[in-house]
DNA sequence: GCAACTGTTGCTTA
DNA sequence: CTAAGCAACAGTTG
């Protein structure tokens, strides 16, 4: 995952080794990383020397001996080693430049295909040329503040954009967002310039504090085959979801999905609001529940009227379409879907694991809207969906008199509601419930339950 | 055993 | 114009 930390560490690493080594023709294993014409990469390099190591941004820059330079990005995975002509892994290696009169060369690892190099004149800035400044050289917070009030989108995505600002990707990108306590889902335009102050100042000791510790290493990551960076033991949000916030000791980190990025964020440190997810078998009382915690100031959202407004939806119409075409015929007929859901296994999994995922994704998107709100979620199968690390905390809605309300209700089908029961993994999961609802009371006192939980929320999170 | 997820960026599509 | 989604690719996790 090299961000500007780790591929710092890359070009300290290789200053030391690759300075005035002469150049012998390049072996190329995947010519796709080669972003300039392939023969003048090859002819280019060979014979020449590396002057001097720069890097900008998350470029890596090798200034040679003639009027030209190499640029490498290692995106995802690319990693440069220096290693033995005679005695190295061939295994995802994409180039590799033996060095004349030298047992060792430069080997460009890529497992994903992702990292890319160019050959270019030293006055073709090429890919460097929309890069901009990284925060060690931006002394004006007036210069974030005017790219910020110009856009609505929120400020993780704007602290990615490396056009404004270059050098932060997505794991320091939620670090910074922590350290300033801001949201990463608020809008930038709601940014003061106090806040880009804390961003630039932040920006810098994380860097900083990173390259002090040679990078973070996360999954396989390493700058060189003997370094690996210890900068993850300092990390606060990112990778950090499920456990108690490190600062405040109050709730556990949270991670959600935004603009496509894992994004990991304190919800109390960063003034997101809670979320509440809200569950229990058919007919436990969780649509009043819901109810009372809109009274108490809580934004809601219910599942099942999220999926009641998707199948009104035509673009996810559409998408269930090219899904699951044999449930249309020609348009979507329910009862092929309850027919299938009965009778065919592969269907059901298939089908509950693409609806899960829609309503996972707008509940996702609910909560990114309503930022700085607390918010009640009720999703009667929180479980199935795997949304238990959803929330800030969960809720359980309990009743003895599950088949009176069925019957209050008018439903025919009791037994076949009943059999839903087993679908929603209630039981099995009971344990991971923050708070647990018995709903069988009068209303007056069921509303009263549901205030002394706002109470107890409201006294944890104080 | 399959689906979902992973550090990045730029291009295509709506 | 912007915004979202995908493509490049392969390995790991639940």
């Amino acid at each position: 995952m090299p961000e500007l930390p780790e591929v710092e560490t890359v070009r300290r690493q290789l200053t030391s080794q690759l300075i005035g080594k002469t150049f012998l023709e390049p072996i190329v294993y995947y010519s796709g990383m080669i972003k300039t014409p392939i023969n003048e990469y090859v002819s280019g390099l060979t014979g020449r020397k590396v002057t001097s190591i720069d890097r900008k941004g998350k470029f890596l820059i090798f200034n040679l001996d003639n009027d030209y330079r190499i640029i490498f990005h290692l995106r995802m995975e690319g990693k440069l080693f220096i290693v033995d002509k005679n005695n190295h892994s061939p295994s995802h290696l994409s180039l590799f430049i033996p060095f004349e009169n030298d047992n060792n060369g430069l080997a460009f690892y890529d497992v994903r295909k992702f990292g890319v190099t160019y050959y270019l004149p030293k006055d073709d800035e090429g890919p460097l040329e929309k890069l901009g400044k990284e925060p060690f050289d931006i002394d004006d917070p007036k210069y974030l503040l005017s790219h910020y009030q110009k856009t609505n989108k929120p400020i993780k995505e704007m602290l990615l954009d490396q056009t404004i600002m270059s050098g932060l990707g997505n794991i320091y990108a939620d670090e910074v967002c922590f350290a300033c306590r801001i949201s990463p889902f608020m809008k930038a335009n709601q940014l003061t310039e106090k806040n880009c102050e804390d961003i630039l100042t932040n920006s810098r000791l994380i860097l900083n504090k990173s390259i002090e510790n040679q990078g973070s290493t996360v999954r396989s990551y390493k700058a060189s085959a003997h370094v690996s960076g210890s900068f993850q033991n300092f990390l606060k949000v990112y990778s950090q979801d499920g456990k108690e916030c490190s600062v405040c000791h109050k709730v556990k980190i949270e991670k959600r999905k935004l603009s496509g990025r894992g994004t990991s964020y304190c919800p109390y440190c960063q003034k997101t609001g809670i979320s509440l997810g809200i569950t229990g078998k058919i007919a436990s009382g969780k649509s009043q529940v819901t109810k009372y915690f809109k009274d108490e100031g809580y934004v809601t959202f219910s599942a099942d009227e999220c999926v009641h407004e998707l199948y009104s939806n035509p673009l996810f119409l559409k998408e269930l379409e090219k899904e699951f075409p044999m449930i249309f015929s020609p348009s979507l007929d329910k009862r092929i879907i309850s027919d299938l859901l009965i009778n065919d296994s592969v269907f059901k999994r298939k089908y509950e694991t693409f609806i899960h995922s829609k309503v996972k994704e707008k509940a996702n998107q609910f909560i990114i809207e309503n930022d700085g709100k607390n918010k009640a979620l009720e999703i009667p199968l929180l479980f199935k969906a795997k949304m238990e690390n959803f929330f800030t905390y969960i809720i359980g809605c309990e009743t003895n008199n599950q088949i009176e309300h069925l019957l209050q209700r008018g439903e025919k089908e009791i037994e076949k509601k009943l059999a839903f029961n087993n679908l929603n993994n209630y039981d099995k999961n009971r344990h991971k419930l923050d708070y647990i609802i018995k709903t069988d009371s009068t209303l007056e006192d069921l509303r009263s339950k549901v205030k002394s939980i706002v109470a107890d929320i409201n006294n944890k999170t104080k």
